[in-house]
Parts: C-alpha cells; structure tokens; sequence
DNA sequence: TTTTAATATTGAACAATGTTCAAATCTATG
DNA sequence: CATAGATTTGAACATTGTTCAATATTAAAA
C-alpha cells in the first residue's frame, strides 16, 4: 500500500487549492455575497458541475475557506501575543487584542466572511469548532499569570469575555455602514478596555 | 385639504401591518433565511406581485423590521437605564447592558437580524442609521456623570467602546453555534466588564 | 346613479442562483 | 492497447426575488 499520489489526486488537489484563492480574491473584492458557483468555476477552468467534485457545497466552500482565514488568524494572534514578554501579562492581551483589530482590518473582508457566512445547514463541523475554540489558547498563559488563584474554568470564562468584549468593539468599529471611529482612536480603545478589565483582577 | 384616509390607504397600512407580523412570526420561528416573499406573500394573502406595493424590496422589508426591532430595543434599554438612580451611574450602566443582553435572549432572530440581514444595496437609509445611533443616547447621562471632565466626543467614544464591548460579549456568548456559557455566567460576565471599565474611569 | 379615469392587484414570465445526474470523456491497470 | 472504473461535463431542475402587461377595483365627475 505504498499510496502514491495519483496525477487525478494531484489535479485535485490542484484545483482545491485554485478555488480556494479565487474565492478568497473575490470575497477580497466584493465580500462573501460575491461568491458565485457558476463564476468560481468559470475562473478554475472547470464546469459547473465539476465544483462538486472539489467542494461538498457551497457550504463546504465557505467552512473551508473561514478554515484558511482562521489559521492565518491564529498566527496573527500568537505574533501578537509575542510581541511581549510573558512576564508582563497585561501586555500580552494587550499585544493579542490589538493582533486581532489589525488582521480584521487588513483582511476586512475575509474576516468578515467569518461571521457573515450563512449556512443552509447552520450546524459547523467539529473541525470548525476546534479551530474556533483553538484561537483561545493564546489567552491561556496570560490569563494563568493574572488569576493565579482561579480555577481554569473561571480562566476561560474570563478569558472568553475579553475576547468577546475586544471583538464587539472591532466589529462595531469596522462596519462602515456607521459613522467610523477613526483607526488611532480605535486601537486606543481596546487598549484602555483590556487594561481597564486586567487591572480589576487583581 | 382635509385628507381623510381612503379606503385603499387604510387597507394598505393593515396589509403593511399584517405583512410586518407575519415577517416577525416567520424571523422568531426560523430566522430572517426563511423570509420567502412567496410565502410572505400568501401569509397576507396577497398575489406574489403585490407585496411590491407594500414595501418596495426585500431590502425594504428587512430594514423596516430592523426598524421596529430597535424601537422596542430602545424601550428596553430605557427600562433597564431607569432600573437603578441617577446617583449610581455605573449601575445605570450597568442596568442597561443587562436590558440590552435580555432583550437579545428574549428576542433572539429579530435581534440576530439586525446585524444578520444581507443586503443587495449596503447603504443603510438614514432614518436606520439615525435609529441606531440613538440607541446610545440612553449612556448619555450616566456617561457625563461619570466623566465631567471630559469632552463630549470623548465620552460618545467611551459610550460607543463600552456598547460595542457588551455588545460583543452577548454576540459571542448567544451564538448556540459554540459552547454556550450559563445565562447567569453571561450576565455576571457583562456585570464585571461594565464595572471594571467604568472604575478605571476615574 | 352612472361613467370613467386613475389606481391597485394579479399572476405569468424572467433572471439569477445552487444543485443534480445521465451521458461523454478520460485514466490507470492488466 | 483494451477496457472497467472514475471523472468531467453541461443541460435540466428547483428555488428565489423582481417585473409588468392585463385585469379588476376605486373614487371622482356628470
């Protein structure tokens, strides 16, 4: 069973990968509404009904594609969290929460394709829930430092409310269809915020 | 000029009710997805065409029901500010987030609407923008109270943070797409958050 | 009341979209 | 190189929102 890569697995794969960046260009361009099956195939060189060779669904499509966003994402988020010393904390939240206002700005849409994505089966695979939940783990040290007393339960609760907290803000912040907060000021916010809630668990 | 209301403008604005009811019905059973101008349509019973004399898209229809969505949010919000003194302003505050997060659990679709509705033209008209900003206008009070010092753009940021931040705090935590958290945990969560914030504004 | 011009309503037709599947094509193996 | 099996195709379908010419209704004028 040696298992070597057939060139139809290839080709495959080859074309997963292509579709997964015409998506991401169109939905870079026009936001998630853009993405249309008939279009994505035209840009793959394939017909229509071959999509459904690649992908399960449109469903699968965008659940593979917030899959990429969100391991870029993570990155983001365990750069940020390196961007300070873990003897200091605070700052590391600091350095993941203002991580994550730039990756949503610098990857607008893609980010907002996250949230925006709606399922005919509203039901997310157990790999999206782990990745999801994954993102927390840049949380984990920090928080540990700051409530050393605390149970880990309570850790996660605690930590899950700041990111919830700094993602409110970052989502209301970004949706153009308001008046905008202007960038400097913004990152200014979610720093008093994530310090102002640190500060109180001492 | 004494305009007295004719018959079909009578019967009109009973179709733009019924039509208003049967939307909310459908959105609290199944989500604003299952918006079916079709179905809408024979809810009323009306011809297919005729929901166009009603409203003049589905754009149209969606944003008049965000509309009345946020006129009993702005209610609630305007209890829960009344729920503590003048005196206390962080529990005014604090009274507010939590009307504002029991009225996203009581109401869940029609609340999840708001943000969850697509539209084909994304500019929002102004009298949706203008309801929505108002909604701030319950923080005003206790704001300056808190800040006296302040400007008054500096304290619509502060309002704006502390809204978005809570705002986030109830997104994340209703989305029965992850793991919940426990009601109580979420209203202590948004407690702790809204004090925390605000004793660091002194 | 009757007539009639304006108005409102209808529902068939259209356009855009995701999805399916029988037929055509291609691929890998004996 | 022949052929069984896998892949690809694209026409057909189902579900939507939207339009508009034809029909029916309403309200003003006679």
């Amino acid at each position: 069973m040696s298992n070597a890569p057939t060139a139809t697995t290839r080709r495959r794969e080859a074309q997963f990968e292509a579709l997964m960046q015409s998506a991401e260009k169109r939905i870079c361009e026009n936001g998630v509404g853009a993405l249309k099956a008939r279009e994505l195939a035209a840009d793959i060189g394939v017909a229509l009904g071959g999509l459904y060779n690649i992908v399960a669904d449109m469903d699968d499509l965008m659940l593979r594609l917030a899959q990429r966003t969100m391991v870029r994402l993570d990155a983001a988020l365990e750069a940020g969290a390196a961007s300070a010393t873990a003897e200091r904390p605070v700052e590391v939240l600091e350095g993941i929460a203002l991580a994550y206002y730039d990756f949503a700005r610098q990857n607008l849409q893609l980010w907002r394709a996250l949230f925006e994505m709606r399922l005919k089966n509203p039901a997310l695979p157990e790999w999206n829930i782990q990745a999801q939940l994954g993102l927390f783990r840049h949380m984990n040290a920090p928080m540990t430092a700051l409530m050393p007393a605390a149970s880990e339960a309570e850790r996660i609760l605690v930590a899950r409310t700041l990111f919830s907290a700094v993602h409110g803000i970052v989502f209301v912040g970004l949706e153009e269809r308001l008046i905008a907060v202007p960038q400097e000021a913004l990152a200014q916010q979610i720093r008093w915020l994530v310090r102002a809630a640190c500060k109180d668990l001492k």
